[in-house]
Order: structure tokens, then sequence, then C-alpha cells
DNA sequence: AACAAATGTTCCCCATCGGTAACAAAACAG
DNA sequence: CTGTTTTGTTACCGATGGGGAACATTTGTT
């Protein structure tokens, strides 16, 4: 299924939903992608200030993939 | 047409293209969404640790919209 | 080639990200 | 209800994001 990403709280909530869904702790997806417990709890929270790096290894992890959809190219 | 984004660079690269295609200066772009031009600049060469919120805010700014593709919802 | 405009890059510097660890509060299982 | 697992939150702290401004470089125009 896709969704539509305006803000960081919808990525927060579907990178929740996504690791749920997959029966991972946040430990887990912490060690997965060399973060830290604290930065998936705050980024599922709808943090803002998450680095895009490691917000993209995240959904990476979780076999989540971003596309944009722009009418200029 | 939608493009999808693996990582930071091509973010970037999407970014910047779309910009140019809607006649927008870094300047002008950094002016519209509250950010600098050296933000700007960054960003479009690939910048991993961007924040977030910001880069929302440019895509945003440009009509782009994000989608996350993921089997589990 | 010459001048202008746009972009890249550096410096200064304050604010804050995020790792680890510890504790509190929730959510669950039995 | 009780013990356990998971998640939220805080403190500590080294590292760095990013704004503004100045300068260097590239790109574009004529």
């Amino acid at each position: 299924m896709d969704h539509r990403i305006p803000d960081a709280s919808d990525l927060g909530h579907l990178i929740r939903d996504a690791r749920k869904a997959q029966g991972l702790t946040q430990d887990e997806l912490a060690g997965m992608t060399g973060t830290g417990r604290r930065f998936i709890s705050e980024l599922e929270n709808g943090k803002e200030t998450s680095q895009l790096g490691k917000v993209l290894l995240v959904l990476g992890a979780l076999g989540i993939a971003l596309y944009a959809l722009s009418k200029w190219k």
C-alpha cells in the first residue's frame, strides 16, 4: 500500500506500523540500522529534526520504498 | 512523473531539477521555505544529515509529493 | 573574451542531534 | 493482579547542523 507523507508525524506513524507489523522492537530496529533506540523513538513520534540519511536507512531496513511525485520530471 | 528515492543524493538531484524547472534560484527557494541558501545547496548536493522537516518544507514548496510504498500497510 | 548571475565553500558560532545509560511509565502476558 | 517487556523521557556530552556573510568558482549571456 502507498501512503502520502506530508510531514514528519505521518512518516513516524508509518514507520511504527511497519515495524510492529514485522514484529520488531525499537531496540532491534535501532540495531539493524546502526542508530540508537532514542532516535527510533523520536522518529516514530514525528520529530522534525531527524537526519535524512538515518531516516532513509530505517525505511530501507523496513522494506519501505520512497517515491517523489512531481509534475516537473 | 514519479521517482524512487533510495538515498539523499537522489533526492538532491530531484529537488535541483524541480527548482530549475520552475525557474527558481537557490536564494529564492531558501526564502520561500524559511531556510538558508547554504541549506539548499547542501541538500541538492546530497547531504545526508539534512533535517527531515526542512526537507519536507522544500519538497512542499516545489509541489513535490512524497509517497511511501510498503507491503505492510 | 568580459561582465553578471548563480552556486559552491569557508568561517564564526549558537543551538541541538543523537548515542549511551538510567529511570519512569505503559503495554502485555500469564 | 503481578512480573516482564517495551517505550518514553531525562541527563550527560561530544559532534555537527545550519544561519549569515564573505569569498571562490562555475555557469550563462552577449
